[in-house]
DNA sequence: ACATTTGCCTAACACTTGTTAGACAAATAT
DNA sequence: ATATTTGTCTAACAAGTGTTAGGCAAATGT
């Protein structure tokens, strides 16, 4: 029952080190900077994790794991590829706005995984960026977008995503789903083949 | 006249650093690392430099200056707010694919500079987005571009394009200047009120 | 009631870190 | 020919690194 309304000791010392790893970096964090913030002694980080890297680990793996079933979901609902790009964009921008500090170990961290994990990693990044590259050519089949580059759009648009956690602040001006509309906006126009009228 | 010919040691140094800086990050690379790529000792470093950091300091700030500079060439000489942001955008995609190592520590490991320099870099950086900033602005006013939140915009457009350096490869299928115009293309489009017609 | 597990501690380890001091040889300047 | 500068070296430093071993008290299970 204190699972419900307490955090664990071991998501405390999760939450505690994406902050750090997204602050200073991974390579920059010691084991002792994570433990004082949590009141404890470097050594007894050991009782919750075996290694650093295994924090490491289990933060990029969770948050690939996170935005791979929230792309799945689309999948199946929306039949439209302009859709289907919309809200993968959409729920992209709302995961990483979420949860800033995972993402941001997400996006800068992962290089410092031991080499299996860093293969296993890149290979579910590769399956994630495939699924965006589907909706773009099912767009083209579709004649919706123009006829690009698949794969350079598919990085353009999520360098444009993934930027936003430099910027995002949970209490600014704009929300999560503002920013997710701008930039569906911005992405499907510079996919467009014909331009949406402006209604303002 | 071995200045012209051959690179100097400090250049060497600076781009070596500048290769490990980008593949671990500055702060798990060591100057021991550093000295054995130049066939050095640790201790013979501080000869050309004082410390670590001022190794960082050169790099950021010699990158600052280099994409200052040319984004200032351009405010002379086109006239229309469109062909400025496309020649821009193509000015900082020459720029960072011809020191990728540079610009890898510009965009990545300015944050481990110390907080006086820290605080200098940022201001460079903004007066540099406030230029591309400015241009938006221009297209918007001379009703070129539609009416987007500018600050969004330029973020969104920098992160594309800085994005280029995790991917580029200078012998791969795309030259620095093919890149460059389909990001200008990209970027316009996601900025227009009319859409240009397809030629294809 | 007793046994086990959980969660932390102190102490220590082998190693790496950035950096300094001082010596020495080669190149250069006077 | 002599003096100075340049570029490197070895040796060492204090501090910080991730990690392990072993102990101890409180919570939990039986």
């Amino acid at each position: 029952m204190s699972e419900s309304l307490t955090i664990s000791r071991k998501d405390q010392l999760l939450a505690v080190s994406a902050n750090l790893f997204k602050q200073k970096g991974y390579a920059a964090t010691s084991m002792r900077d994570i433990a004082s913030q949590l009141g404890l002694e470097a050594a007894s980080i050991y009782h919750h994790v075996k290694s650093k890297e295994e924090i490491l680990e289990i933060l990029c793996f969770e948050m690939a794991h996170k935005l791979q079933t929230s792309l799945n979901e689309i999948k199946d609902i929306y039949f439209n590829a302009e859709d289907r790009l919309r809200e993968a964009i959409k729920q992209h921008v709302l995961v990483i706005t979420q949860y800033p500090e995972y993402s941001a170990v997400f996006i800068q961290d992962w290089k410092f995984l031991s080499e299996n994990n860093r293969k296993r990693f890149i290979t579910l990044r590769n399956e994630y960026e495939s699924g965006f590259r589907n909706i773009v050519n099912d767009g083209i089949k579709e004649n919706l977008f123009s006829n690009v580059d698949t794969k350079f759009a598919v990085l353009t648009i999520l360098s444009a995503l993934n930027w936003v956690i430099e910027w995002y602040k949970p209490n600014g001006k704009m929300s999560p789903i503002e920013i997710a509309n701008k930039l569906s906006d911005f992405a499907l126009q510079g996919l467009s083949k014909k331009h949406f009228m402006d209604l303002n």
